[in-house]
DNA sequence: GTGCATCTATCAAATTTTTTGATAGATAAT
DNA sequence: ATTATCTATCAAAAAATTTGATAGATGCAC
């Protein structure tokens, strides 16, 4: 069994066909096509639907791809270690996936990534998105698992428990907080009394099904008069009158200035946390990161790696 | 990167020198001192100390072996999966390694290893010696870890503790048993009373820093006369009158015509179980393994898998 | 239904990679 | 000093992969 061979059967599902496949590995279609033939025959199965469509994954290469993905991690582990081990290391070299979430991407990772990228400029990252609306730790869990993410960012409410196959850490806790307009002359809002008020709320996001849970467990009831696709017009429609905006902390960008935030009179929040496969706490890279994300946050539970 | 590198550096570690990873591979001398060149190389890094001597690892390739036998686990997954999707599937195809200790692989693994063999007569088994006198899970740990072994058999005295990066359960518990000549005519000892006599134990044995452990734990003390190499030979002084012998129930293949065992008032047992990294709960051969645990061992608590 | 566009498979030739066998050079032990 | 045992290197041979061209298959538009 020949890596390249592996390689091209996963650029081809990746890409869809042969052809896609080929132009992304720089390489003739018929190459393409050989080695997956020549895996194919090796293996004794066949690996891929093929059609006028294109090439999709079967059954068997459904189960293999996760294996090609893991195999993948472990070469670039391997260079990563052999560029550290060069005299005139000039930090790690590679490649860093990251699956995220809105405000993990835009609020906490910018900082480190800024900070990681001085002490290793040759560094490159991949954000790999969630499906859409689910950022959930089942989705992560897939992520890592799969080998598609390196590290994952997850959200949650409900405690971190520890699962047997991944390390996972909170790294701050996100409050969630109520936008209305400027006039608004209220100290604080009890969760009773913003059930009671016209609601802007996400669309996709977790953080709706949160709140609405939220209003459940106090025997509330509220159905969000506005659903919008983005945090953003939240943003806009609550600084506007149109009514109560609630969005977690990280994921205001920039309060409008006819806009303002009201304290609640007990505290909701989510918690963000990282998790990993234990494995990749021996690949450099993800250090790296871990290191960054803890001069960042000192107080998050990063787990114990000498750094 | 090519796979046919990685292999001959693992290769060359494994054997000491080019010339005997060359006959082990089947190839030429040249062939593996081009292969582990070009993987130099590509790494930009030495990944060997060449001597009159042979070769033998570096700092760097240390790092880097875990990873190459892991590539291997996946390849070797890759196939089983395979082969599980064939057709005329005649049972999984590869190689299970395993990670024991001598009371496990006398008693315990040959019933699962044949009832194993009947399903999948393809399926070989490795065995990978725990190095001399120490199987407790430190060990195991770096076996699995290191990919050495696919599944590990563990011994411990204090309850199992969840690890977050390894699946380890209790597969049946071992009682200590005092072994004494036929004519001795005590119907039951305890502690205080064994630590009386003169006492035949293992000179490398876990057991025996476990009883010693246990002496201390009660306040007692005893020093054992005699430190004999092998658990049979234990079995054949004690049998001689020569002291008295304790050994797990499991470490007793068979007792001598002429000795007896004699119940203690309270019990001292280890566990016995089994250990293995999450990834290879996917892995065919792995699961089967573990089918035939749990056949065997329905009260172990096997995690859940759907078998 | 015909023709078109888009896909994969296949072929022979060209190219590249890997292996081989022979040998040189290095080094420790006798 | 000799020998035995190791690795590196070289040119030639063998094997493999890649290429470019083309055939064949299949859905889609008209």
């Amino acid at each position: 069994m020949k890596f390249a061979q592996l390689e091209a059967l996963l650029k081809v599902v990746e890409t869809g066909s042969f052809s896609n496949a080929a132009l992304e590995l720089d390489q003739a279609q018929s190459a393409v096509s050989y080695n997956v033939g020549e895996l194919e025959l090796e293996l004794g199965i066949k690996l891929l639907e093929r059609g006028r469509f294109g090439a999709k994954e079967n059954d068997s290469s459904k189960d293999i791809i996760p294996h090609i993905r893991a195999i993948q991690q472990h070469i670039a582990a391997i260079e990563q270690i052999s560029s550290s081990h060069k005299k005139g290391k000039k930090g790690i070299v590679g490649s860093l996936k990251i699956a995220t979430f809105r405000s993990a991407a835009g609020r906490i990772l910018p900082p480190i990534l800024s900070s990681l990228r001085k002490k290793h400029p040759k560094l490159r990252f991949e954000f790999v998105d969630f499906a859409t609306a689910d950022n959930s730790l089942g989705n992560s869990e897939q992520m890592l698992k799969q080998h598609i993410a390196d590290i994952a960012f997850i959200e949650y409410d409900i405690p971190l428990q520890d699962s047997s196959d991944l390390i996972t850490w909170e790294v701050l806790k996100d409050e969630y907080q109520v936008i209305t307009v400027k006039d608004d002359s209220r100290k604080s809002l009890t969760w009773e009394e913003i059930a009671q008020e016209d609601l802007i709320m996400d669309m996709h996001d977790e953080c709706a099904i949160r709140v609405h849970a939220h209003f459940e467990s106090l025997g509330l009831s509220n159905t969000p008069l506005y659903r919008v696709p983005q945090d953003s017009t939240i943003l806009r429609m609550a600084s506007e009158g149109l009514g109560i905006g609630i969005l977690p902390k990280l994921a205001i960008d920039e309060l409008p200035k006819t806009a303002k935030i009201i304290p609640t009179a007990t505290v909701l929040e989510r918690g963000i946390g990282v998790s990993i496969l234990p494995s990749m706490l021996k690949v450099p890279a993800v250090r790296a990161f871990l290191s960054c994300l803890k001069a960042m946050y000192p107080d998050s539970a990063i787990p114990a790696l000498d750094l």
